[in-house]
DNA sequence: TTGTCGGCCGTCGGCCGACAA
DNA sequence: TTGTCGGCCGACGGCCGACAA
């Protein structure tokens, strides 16, 4: 593989050093595909929150270790801290295809915060590609002793419909991965019951990127009538694979310890947020964070429903009730919305669900009028004086309300 | 490979995750041997000093990305540490076998900087191996079409001799890997002229360390008549790795507030060193440091000469002539030791060697009596006040002096 | 002394339909 | 509808000495 040219020829696994660090951002299709349904990221050039608490939680998953004391406090750092959005990139692991986020923060005055809305800032929907099909790998698919099973509406669906005049009816397949490498396989429908399957170049590509029973594919029939496919792998237990170069305790000081310089010089900062590390978000849109703050009653009892990937790659609900409204780290993240409410999940099979959320994840169940409620439910916080300058914010906002105030996933 | 057993059989190669982070001790000499012989580690219970200046470089070096300002000012964090050193480990990735060293240093206070010196503080020398060899793997080495060609005077020092009676002459050799692993292989002594070849077993092994030509193995010998096996993968334009975790920004901002507030509280702080990435090492023992900055008289214009690594993992001298003393970085390190020394090399194929080096890694050509100077060269600088402890340490050394200040490497 | 090649042989990668879940 | 298997065929992995650097 060339290390200059972008498209290459797919085939021998590319042992090729990156093009250094301007790698072309990659298609946003396919990373939304490999990030997941409830993925999303905010808009540049908005204003957004930053939870150093939550980019601590990805450190921490990453890492495979829980930060463990021998921490400095940073009094001048808050639980979260409104920035501006200068930048996102998309980029993909050049060993795992893994994807990732970088974006450069900064965080805003208190005058700065009190500008007024732009209507762009209330964040996009995230783009799942529409006509697309992701698969589990079977044993068999990841053998080497065959090909690939294609399920069969999935095949003519999202796959270029075959000559059915030729026998056996047979095609190549051209599809380009996440850094824009093309991968070939020959697509047949034979046997007895006849069935859609990946044959020639499906094994090459199986070994190069590593997969094994239990990852999944993705292809994505796109609006330019291009294939594209990506993978996913499934959750192993971390490769722990920071070792060697920095200890986590120092990465987990690095993220506070930069987060906590930008504030207090309201400087440029950067991170990265990997959807698939740990799923939840800890930049969020502003609106969607206020939304959620000041506009949404809660209580301790309340039901409420929630949004979660399913194996497919598909969206289910989940129902749960509100146990508690508290802090979830009381003595170093005092006051912080992070996981500030605690719940309990319906379904017995809730062993993977985690046990406290944040406000902005869920839909509570009430019908409730979509007026501004002036002063949200958590009285007990004595820190709405430092959030004060987005009360008039609120104001403004509540003009178009209802009408425009749609969030991000 | 089951995960919990710590010696496997070898073959197939193993997807499992580690056995979390209780790694037992790897074997030393393997460990020291795929270092190289210029790495030595301090000893466990001494004093030494950490540079955070060349921890930073190594984080540089692996994460291929300079530090571009926006770091804060540590205004309390010296350019050295005096440290005790707690805990050394010693560890090989996972994936790739790469050697690293986990380092417990807890920050001494003054008062204990000047305790005296326990004979046991003088480092030990690293222990090489006696009886090993190391080869450079060719591309028939690494091809799938043949086995590994022996260099003669290897196979017959190293390996187990073979029985000559037979035709032809033919072994297993069994060889344990830095996991502990086992690996077999075929030992023939065969063709036209007659030459020690590994077959059965080698192009397993090949793809399983994923081993390209250029890449290195060594055999090891050792007392108990065991065969080790290592592996030293050729210093390829860096994996990037640490990407999708953290900035590389953060992580040079967390390595510099780590030990910011190591020193400031005199609590443990943990390091990584991973001598393949960067050789140069930033955490020395203390006696090797003060029999350089203060028993060794430099100036420019004096000739020197310093240890480098070989390509077939022996040693050579090269030499030099000192251009400069000065700060390497008078901005963010004023006052260091760190590469105070600029140097030019007398070789023209000195393009790989480094334009600075620091005190204790050269050997300058005078025949200096040994005694210990009372103001070392370097009088323009204005923190000896801040070393004035070492100074009543130095004189107690002195008493010992030349017999017993071996240092390490 | 040792790196690479052509030759030869056997294993397994890989394509096929059968069959059953 | 699709996961796994047995059967079959050919490509290439892998062991050999020849030859030359």
């Amino acid at each position: 593989m060339s290390s200059s040219s972008a498209a290459s020829i797919g085939q021998p696994p590319p042992p090729a050093p990156p093009p250094e660090e301007e790698k072309k951002c990659l298609n946003s299709e396919l990373w939304h595909a490999c990030a997941g349904p409830l993925v999303c990221l905010p808009t540049v050039g908005t204003r957004v929150v930053y939870f150093p608490q939550g980019h601590s939680e990805q450190v921490a998953a990453s890492t495979n270790k829980e930060v463990d004391g021998h921490i400095p406090n940073y009094p001048n750092l808050p639980p979260q801290l409104i920035c501006q959005l200068h930048d996102v990139t998309m980029h993909a692991d050049v060993e795992t295809d893994e994807v990732y986020a970088q974006m450069t923060l900064q965080p805003l005055n208190p005058q700065e915060q009190n500008d007024a809305y732009l209507p762009a800032e209330m964040g996009i929907m995230s783009k799942q590609p529409t006509n697309y099909f992701c698969k589990t790998l079977t044993a068999s698919d990841t053998s080497t002793h065959g090909g690939f099973s294609v399920p069969r509406r999935a095949a003519e669906r999202v796959f270029p419909p075959l000559d059915f005049t030729q026998q056996p009816p047979a095609q190549e397949l051209i599809a380009r991965d996440i850094h824009d490498v093309e991968w070939k396989f020959r697509h047949i429908f034979r046997g007895q019951p006849k069935r859609h399957l990946l044959t020639t170049g499906w094994s090459v590509f199986v070994s190069a990127k590593r997969l094994v029973a239990g990852d999944s594919v993705l292809f994505i029939w796109n609006e330019k009538n291009q294939l594209l496919l990506g993978i996913r792998h499934a959750t192993r237990p971390q490769t722990v694979m920071p070792s060697s170069v920095l200890s986590s305790d120092s990465m987990h000081i690095g993220l506070l310890a930069a987060a906590a310089h930008a504030a207090a010089t309201n400087s440029r900062f950067t991170i990265f947020y990997n959807p698939r590390a740990s799923p939840t978000e800890f930049v969020i849109p502003l609106s969607k964070y206020i939304k959620a703050v000041f506009h949404t009653r809660i209580s301790v009892g309340m039901r409420f429903r929630m949004l979660f990937e399913t194996e497919e790659s598909s969206v289910r609900r989940y129902m749960g009730t509100i146990t508690e409204v508290s802090d979830a780290d009381p003595v170093r993240w005092p006051s912080s919305y992070w996981r500030s409410v605690k719940v309990g999940w319906d379904e017995s099979t809730a062993g993977e669900r985690p046990p406290r959320v944040s406000l902005w994840e869920i839909e509570p169940l009430t019908t409730f009028p979509m007026y501004p409620s002036l002063f949200p439910l958590r009285v007990k916080h004595p820190w709405y004086s430092g959030l004060a300058c987005l009360y008039h914010v609120e104001s403004k906002i509540s003009v178009v309300g209802a009408i425009s105030l749609h969030y991000c996933c």
